[in-house]
DNA sequence: TCCCTCATGTAAAAGGTTACATGATTTA
DNA sequence: TAAATCATGTAACCTTTTACATGAGGGA
């Protein structure tokens, strides 16, 4: 099995979803940390067809084409729950915006500002598209948060993307005044 | 060309290295945030050297097996140059642990709690060590570190990288504590 | 009329990991 | 004697992205 196919197992969990809305949901990344395009999702549901741990039913529609409901199965479930919480090793992670920053110290100052402003920018977006959410989700949801419902799952990471979003964001902040500082000094 | 390559040309920047000395320093994160074996080094090597962005020379030893030691061009370094500040799309970040997070409602308690646990620890090791290179490097550059030294770049990724462990090791945390305040509430 | 949304796929290419392959020297 | 380090590569495989492919219905 592939984390591919825990992602789309983890929203059928939740709820029942034709591919095209997995595809949808997964533009935005799901829990803030994952996404994937059409292309690999609908080979992803053969599979796991194949395995048996999802099903899935043709749904008619008049004013659209049919669509293909899936469901998770009760084996689906299962080894949904032992892989959540499996021995895994730390991910590496990938940025390129902070390789980038690596080689900074080539940089035309100018150019760099704008690069760390603009990034900035769209890290505050995203913290405040988390922070509505969140939002909406305390509304929705309140207090009666436990562990084992779907809702505080949700809540956990959205946490760490808010705080993500923040430190990123601040970052850039940080190093486009760097470079704005430096440059006033000359 | 290639990001891989570009992480290649930020590192040869600063000072020539061989193609094993390259995968040495990708094995632990460069700036922290990328990394690469030498199974897709070496081959990134050969088309930079074909591209003219680098040199090497054969450097013949008498206790180890002869290395290419490779040179950056000031075409690559142009090339480089031209990259840090080119306009970029936001990354989509993928981490699993917070993929599992996400499905977490499912699992069992006892098993979610030694997860997060683990991988609390090892951020938090993580975490040390950048603090210990931060400190080495503070001691080493000091207050010199102007935006065009290599050293201030280093400090730049080093912050962030210190800040997100920081995040993560205490994000962690505070699901364990969630699953174990739970466990006493029964 | 043209583009967007809904809906489902396949194919080719790029990027990355794991395994294969070799061989000398040093350390336990 | 066995394992680790130094040193450089290739091959097979898996994952992900980009592009190809089709087609109906609704809105500007």
């Amino acid at each position: 099995m592939t984390t591919l196919g825990y992602a789309l197992l983890g929203l059928l969990a939740r709820e029942p979803f034709s591919g095209y809305e997995l595809a949808q949901k997964m533009k935005a990344p799901i829990g803030c940390f994952w996404h994937a395009k059409h292309s690999q999702i609908y080979p992803e549901l053969a599979k796991l067809k194949a395995q048996g741990l999802v099903n899935h039913e043709l749904v008619e529609q008049q004013e659209h084409p049919d669509k293909k409901v899936y469901t998770i199965t009760p084996a689906g479930r299962d080894a949904l729950r032992q892989w959540v919480t499996a021995p895994m090793e730390v991910p590496h992670v990938r940025d390129e915006l902070v390789l980038r920053a690596y080689s900074l110290w080539l940089a035309d100052p100018q150019a760099a500002i704008l690069l760390f402003r603009t990034h900035e920018q769209r890290h505050v977006e995203q913290l405040r598209r988390y922070e509505a959410l969140q939002q909406k989700l305390m509304e929705e949801a309140g207090a009666k948060q436990q562990v084992d419902s779907p809702d505080f799952s949700s809540y956990v990471t959205l946490a760490l993307g808010i705080g993500y979003e923040r430190l990123y964001s601040e970052w850039c902040r940080w190093v486009a005044e760097q470079f704005e500082q430096a440059d006033t000094t000359l």
